[in-house]
Order: C-alpha cells, then structure tokens, then sequence
DNA sequence: GGATATATGATATAATATAACACTATGAAA
DNA sequence: TTTCATAGTGTTATATTATATCATATATCC
C-alpha cells in the first residue's frame, strides 16, 4: 500500500471489513514474536492465543468476550487466566487499552515505544491507531509548561469513520 | 489570580491543598446554577449535593465513594441514585468523566463547550483540566485527514504534578 | 383536576477486575 | 543431584463499577 502524507503517522488505519484481516493476525503474531525474542519475554501458549483472538477480532475487545473465546480451547479458563495475559501484552506493547469501551487492542507498532490516540467508530466500533507528533508535542508543550511529567498519554476519540458516514 | 500566556488556557490549574477550596465549590455550585437556569433544566436538590460532594472531594472521586458520602444526609441512597445525578450532570457539562480512573471531577467552566484534556498527578491524584487548543486542533486536523468526524474527545495524561515532584 | 412527563425509591443483577492460595515446570545455586 | 527460587498457570472467591426494572412521587401543562 503506497504511503501518502496524510496516512504517514497512521499505524492502524480504518480498514474495510473485506480485507485479509487472517494475514493481519498472522503478520502481528510474527511481530510479537520478534519483540519477546528480543526483550527476552516469554511469549507462552496463551498468551501468543490470547494476542491472536484480539488480533481476530477486528476491534476492541472486552476481557470477558475474549474469556469466552478462549474457553472454546481452555475449558478451564478463568477471569485471571485472561486478566493476566492481558497484563503481559499491555505491559510490553503488544495492545493498548481503550479506557472509554473498557477493551483492548492489539497495536499495530509493537516494536516502538510510542505514545497513541485512538479514533473510535461508534457505529462499527472500528478503531484507527494514530501516533501523530503533532498532538502528542501538543501535550507535551502543556505539560511541561505547567511542570507536569508525562508517563502515559490516553487520547481517544469517539465519532464516525469515513466508511460508516459514507454507509449511513 | 493573574493569567499569565502559560495558563491562559488551563480551566482548573493544579492547587495546593491549602487554598481555599470552599469558595471553589461555592462558586462551582453557582456556576451550575446559572447554567441550569439558563438551559431550562432542573438541578434538583440531589443533583446540586452531588455536584457538591464532588467538588469537595478535591479531586476525581469514584461513583461507590460518592454514594457512601451521600448516605450521611441520604439513607437509602443506592446506586442508582448516584449515577443518575452523574448522568444528569455529566449530559449538560457539569462534570467530566476520567475514563482511565472511573472517577468523577467537576467541570471548570460548564458555561462553554470545550474539548477537555486532563493531567492526572498518580501521586496526589490531582487532576488539571485544560482546554489547549493547539492539542485540539492537531486532534481535529488528524481526524478531517482520515474523514473522521468528532463526537467526543478525551485526552488523559497520567504523570507527576510539579508539587509531588518537588515534595518528593 | 387529570394527563403527561420527569425525577426518585427500591430491588436485583450485570459487567468488569482483582485477591489469595495452590500447583507445576524450569532453571540456577549449592 | 538436590534444593531453592522464580515464573506461569489453575482455582475459588470476592471486590468494584454500572445498569435494568418496576414502583412511587413530584412537577408541569392543558
């Protein structure tokens, strides 16, 4: 997919439902994999399963809709059983968490420190990754102007993607 | 208090806990009056007491907090009782809602619609509410790119407050 | 006054998240 | 090799946050 300037600091764009979403998750598998490699993670079974049934599901997902899936393969499986893989992706940069849906996403840059707004579609609850520097610099400036540190920024943005304003 | 260019668009600053945070809710309370009276909605004596033990809590206080703090005047107060009033206050702007806190802070300036960021101090818990307009409108600008149309923006910055990193 | 809408009371339950303790496997230290 | 330490998972219980539902009261409008 070529590049424009407007989709440079886009990580996940909004993408149609039609796309191969299946190379998506295979391509964020290896991506994680590489990550854990390098960082000297252990990247176990279920957490590698958990990472693939968010990746599957093409847009947040909450804990407990991911528990569900999981037991299809994990009978046995239990809040802390999700609540703790969830832990170890978050942690390391594998998804993000979407506070205003209480959900999580894989994200889409794994490999680099980086802060994230998110733009979610409250009609097909679809959700673009954006790390625009711009906004995030915005941030900074003021914080530093009122002598506040940054140790994590949330920006989400709930409206209408092009494609359901298109649709609807 | 003089306005310098730094803080000309920071609606509630961080403040040390000796101010005199009573004439703060006096004012936050007349505040809402005015703009109750002024949009033809009924800020019943329950609205106006919540909207009170908010402001007084010095800070963002969860829904659960909130009903024991009303239970003193309000016996049988139950949840509902208390995320119907946030509801109420939360639709007309009277109070923003901290996503990654489940808590709840007055509004610094409930007469104008605004986009809010909030610096959230992890070590006092003090929260600053401000309206940069150069992090709006980089969120704006982004969100036009992709076709995006805002509804509702929330951007949340936990850190250290410049008073907790001097104290500690 | 009667109809309608708005606000609150009261009970139950849903949805999200964590605590605590037990068990297993792995690998390092002795 | 035994022992110890640690990380990961299993299991049960419970905490925290939020909503659904139906009943009752209060205000408003005609």
């Amino acid at each position: 997919m070529k590049k424009s300037s407007d989709d440079r600091q886009v990580i996940a764009p909004f993408h149609s439902h039609a796309h191969d979403h299946g190379q998506c998750v295979v391509d964020a598998i290896a991506a994680a994999e590489t990550c854990c490699a390098k960082d000297g993670l252990s990247f176990t079974p279920l957490r590698r399963q958990v990472l693939e049934l968010i990746w599957s599901s093409h847009g947040p997902i909450g804990a407990y809709d991911l528990l569900e899936k999981l037991r299809a393969s994990r009978r046995n499986a239990a809040p802390p059983t999700v609540y703790r893989a969830l832990d170890f992706l978050m942690e390391n940069g594998l998804i993000h968490r979407i506070e205003s849906l209480n959900a999580y996403v894989g994200c889409g840059d794994p490999e680099r420190h980086h802060g994230a707004q998110f733009l979610i579609c409250r009609d097909c609850q679809c959700v673009a990754e954006l790390d625009d520097d711009e906004i995030g610099k915005a941030v900074t400036r003021r914080a530093k102007a009122l002598g506040f540190s940054i140790h994590q920024q949330t920006v989400e943005v709930v409206g209408q993607c092009a494609d359901c304003a298109a649709r609807l």
